[in-house]
RNA sequence: GCCGGGAUGGCGGAAUUGGUAUACGCGACGGAUUCAAAACCCGUUGCCGCAAGGCUUGAGGGUUCAAGUCCCUCUCCCGGCACCA
């Protein structure tokens, strides 16, 4: 036969199944169904490489495979195009953002169309467009209607690089913008926020019903940071007595209320920390309350120079305590009446919990560091159970669970069982927090979806009737960003003017637009129903198609993947969808690093395009390659060399058709059934690298073989079909089959020709393999024994034997006698 | 610091979950072919050793007839979170 011609044979398939159609989804509902979904792509202006494409071949082999098993497979692909990065590179090269998305799109399905994937292109979905942004805009109109849409006004994230309000998940640990570096800067300005933090528990809970890998359920569960502890009130005692007559609106004492992990140490709380914009210290630094802190003035100068520190200055401080002690007070501990002082220390965050702290230097690292700093008393209340010695020095630190001790009558108590105790007697409340905050979900920039509200002097803010979906953000000739914190569409009279869907009287519409991850928040469900304009999701096709069975994707996995779960619950709630969760399945990604271990970079000039490899290689060489570099999960330099070895792999099956016999090798039947079991075992595992290496097995038997039958010839193309559908759909032809071979029933294996008849053995003296024996499949015990010692020769010779353990066709191991 | 995942030849990696460690591929070496080269084909290839043999899955210890796999201690690497009380 000829050599194979990648170039001409993947033209002339793509054009012939694109023709056909014969990768088209159905909806059929008497099948099965298989819904297998890629995070869909940014169509950035850089174009693919190579790293690019490997999520996307693992997809097209899985949802091949299912195909072949008679499932309704939907394996679709879209574009996730506005956000910053689409508006940053439109304002770069001076091209309008619909523009440059719109040709990057074309180069990125260009680049796509080379690799030979199955998308059914009829189901193409962009965020960008208004058909899809109308949903959009209706998921926030509800969660609006719901009260998980609000109005606030609480500080922000600005980035003074971006010129836009971001998301706490926007922001790198450090404090700076993720997307240009700058240092974010905190901001007063009008924003949305979605309650995403009504979900916390549930999407915590719900993670254990997930087939997903441990790191990123862990990711998940860091982001919710949910803690378990109780809020405990410290009443207040004034130097000055006219203070302690003052009650608030209830009758109630003054007092401050701090959240705990461990209610337990509660005896051992020697002061409390505030954080720096805790509201009692804003009030006491009020000139209204002059007097009330005799040191007033240092403590407002702690505190303004906490808030001018940004969150950079904070890292780079580490963990080096400061804070200022609040004079002319002090708070009583409620279980033991002692008097204890009170700080302000930016150690403790105004964010979280109720911003403020009993600290307990003697169980905490670092109270304890806080402690000795300021020459405060630490004081062991928990000991290790058994008594562990040494507890009486002023260094002592110990934060594991134990006994109590000097904790008055819960002395001798586990501090498990204490926590709940201790907090009962002191009248505190068990309390449950969370370290994600909810979504700030405005920003000050033009290419996103526009917020439907509509702001009225007489009704304030207003939705947009779902009748005038979608808001279509205006053509504009100027997008930049004003900086100002206003959007740019503001400028826009003809778009802001407006009036209201209530009174009718003039109004403005809203003119932050959504931050780039709300597209992709909900997109998997419109590929089921894509071009539905009176529903978001038919609910038969939702109910046919979710939830997605397989996800595959990597990178922003944790932030997307929250979202997305936060508003499939919601929808979930409204009965948009059937299923609690979104994403069944998911499958980690591994990335490529270019062929110097670093990322793949234009800046480093080490970027390699699939097309030339493709060009140069072949596609079906190419797929084969990167799942055959190693596990899918791995981060894997790309080889040139490699890919070579994959090239010949397939090269080798295209020259095998030569030897193609009438009849079955009876010599390649129990390989050929091991094949076809462990290749489909390993698909559906997404084991990719070992599926390809049985099938490299099976071909270097074959060749020796010099034959294999017709029926052997066919198996093995479908097995390899997946991975490599244009040869083998070419080879399929040739052979003489009607019909393509990604349409054809994937072989199944005989159970009873998985094994061959005889077994080698391996035969062990004292442990150590000496030799193997070829013995009959489960031969009696006695037969295998002296198979075995025939075998093991000289190292028995002589020796008297103690004992013989005998595994069934696997090994013999003689211990020797003494 | 906390949490999660790892460490196997020159390289990517495999190993039925306690049963022949290094499958498969790359690279390397030798041969064949060629005027020559590429490609293709055949053979060798964990380490030490001429050999007999010995040693080997990050390090050290343990359990077992048998440990890459189980248990304990430690080192290093990757990822996530990080003053979250």
């Amino acid at each position: 036969m000829e050599r194979y011609d990648h170039a001409a044979i993947e033209k002339k398939w793509q054009e012939r199944w694109a023709q056909e159609g014969i990768y088209r989804t159905t909806d059929d509902p008497a099948k099965p169904k298989a819904y297998v979904l890629d995070m869909f792509p940014y169509p950035s202006g850089e174009g693919l490489h190579v790293g690019h494409p490997k999520g996307y071949i693992a997809t097209d082999i899985y949802s091949r495979f299912k195909r072949m098993h008679g499932f309704d497979v939907l394996h679709p692909m879209g574009w996730d195009a506005f956000g910053l990065p689409a508006e940053n590179f439109a304002l770069k090269h001076k091209v309008h953002p619909r523009i440059a998305v719109e040709k990057n799109i074309a180069n990125f399905k260009a680049q796509l169309a080379h690799i030979g994937f199955d998308y059914d292109w009829s189901r193409e979905i962009n965020t960008t467009d208004p058909s899809f942004y109308k949903w959009t805009q209706w998921i926030f109109l509800q969660l609006y209607k719901h009260g998980l849409a609000f109005e606030s006004d609480e500080p922000i994230n600005w980035c003074p690089g971006c010129l836009t309000g971001l998301a706490n998940e926007d922001l790198e640990p450090d404090g700076t913008c993720e997307r240009c570096g700058s240092v974010i800067e905190k901001k007063k300005l009008p924003q949305w926020v979605l309650k995403i933090t009504a979900y916390a528990d549930r999407m915590l809970a719900d993670l254990d019903t997930l087939e997903w890998p441990e790191h990123i359920k862990e990711a998940q569960r860091n982001w919710i940071g949910r803690s378990e502890g109780a809020e405990i009130d410290f009443d207040l005692r004034f130097d000055d007595p006219a203070l302690n007559e003052n009650r608030g609106p209830a009758g109630e004492k003054a007092h401050i209320t701090v959240f705990t992990t461990r209610p337990d140490t509660l005896f051992g709380a020697t002061y409390l920390v505030l954080a720096p914009e805790h509201p009692w210290v804003t009030l006491a630094l009020d000139a209204a309350h002059e007097g009330v802190l005799p040191n007033a003035r240092d403590v407002r100068a702690y505190v303004e120079a906490a808030a001018a520190k940004d969150e950079i200055e904070r890292a780079a401080e580490g963990k080096e305590k400061t804070g200022v002690r609040l004079e002319g007070v002090m708070a009583i501990n409620p279980a033991n009446g002692e008097e204890i002082p009170l700080f302000v220390a930016d150690y403790v965050l105004g964010g979280y919990g109720t911003g403020a702290i009993m600290a307990v230097p003697a169980h905490d690292g670092r109270d304890h560091e806080f402690a000795k700093k300021f020459g405060l008393p630490i004081r062991t209340v928990v000991e290790p159970s058994p008594h562990a010695g040494a507890l009486d020095t002023p260094e002592f630190l110990f934060t594991g669970p134990g006994l109590l001790v000097d904790s008055g009558a819960f002395t001798g108590m586990p501090s498990e069982e204490a926590k709940a105790a201790i907090t009962e007697k002191v009248g505190g409340r068990l309390a449950t927090t969370y370290k994600i905050k909810d979504w700030v979900f405005s920003r000050q920039r033009y290419w996103g979806e526009p917020i439907p509200i509509i702001h009225c002097p007489e009704h304030g803010a207003v939705p947009v009737p779902e009748d005038q979906l979608p808001v279509l953000l205006p053509e504009v000739e100027s997008y930049e960003p004003s900086g100002t914190g206003e959007s740019p569409l503001a400028t826009i009279a003809e778009w802001v003017n407006t009036t209201c869907p209530i009174c009718g009287g003039p109004a403005k519409r809203e003119t932050n637009t959504m931050p780039q991850w709300a597209g992709s928040s909900w997109y998997y469900l419109r590929f089921m129903d894509p071009h539905d304009d009176a529903y978001l999701v038919a609910p038969e096709k939702e109910k046919h198609w979710a939830p997605v069975d397989v996800y595959v994707g990597g990178d922003h996995a944790v932030r997307h993947l929250i979202y997305a779960r936060f508003w499939h619950k919601f929808l979930y709630d409204i009965g948009v969808v059937s299923t609690e969760e979104p994403f069944a399945r998911l499958e980690f990604l591994g990335f490529i690093l270019a062929e110097d271990g670093r990322k793949m970079s234009k800046r480093y000039g080490n970027v390699i395009n699939p097309d030339d490899v493709v060009a140069e290689y072949g596609a079906d060489a190419f797929r084969t390659y990167e799942m055959f570099m190693g596990p899918f999960e791995n981060t894997i330099a790309w080889s040139t060399d490699s890919i070579k070895g994959a090239q010949r792999f397939i090269e080798r099956i295209w020259k095998l058709a030569d030897k193609v016999a009438e009849d079955d090798s009876p010599a390649l039947e129990p390989l050929l059934n091991q094949t076809i079991k462990k290749v489909g075992d390993d698909i559906e595992a997404f084991k990719f690298n070992t599926a390809v290496s049985q099938m490299m097995i099976f071909l270097n038997a074959a060749e020796k073989e010099g034959a294999v039958g017709r029926a052997q010839w066919a198996a093995l193309l479908k097995l390899l079909a997946p991975f490599a559908p244009h040869m083998t759909e070419e080879l399929w032809e040739r052979s003489g089959h009607e019909g393509s071979i990604h349409r054809s029933v994937w072989p199944s294996y005989d159970e009873s020709k998985l094994v061959q008849e005889t077994a080698t053995i391996a035969v062990q003296v004292d442990g150590k393999t000496r030799g193997t024996a070829t013995v009959e499949r489960d031969a009696d015990a006695a037969t295998v024994t002296d198979a075995a010692k025939a075998a093991a020769g000289k190292w028995i010779e002589g020796k008297t034997i103690g004992k013989t353990i005998v595994v069934p066709n696997r090994l013999v191991n003689f211990v020797l006698a003494e």
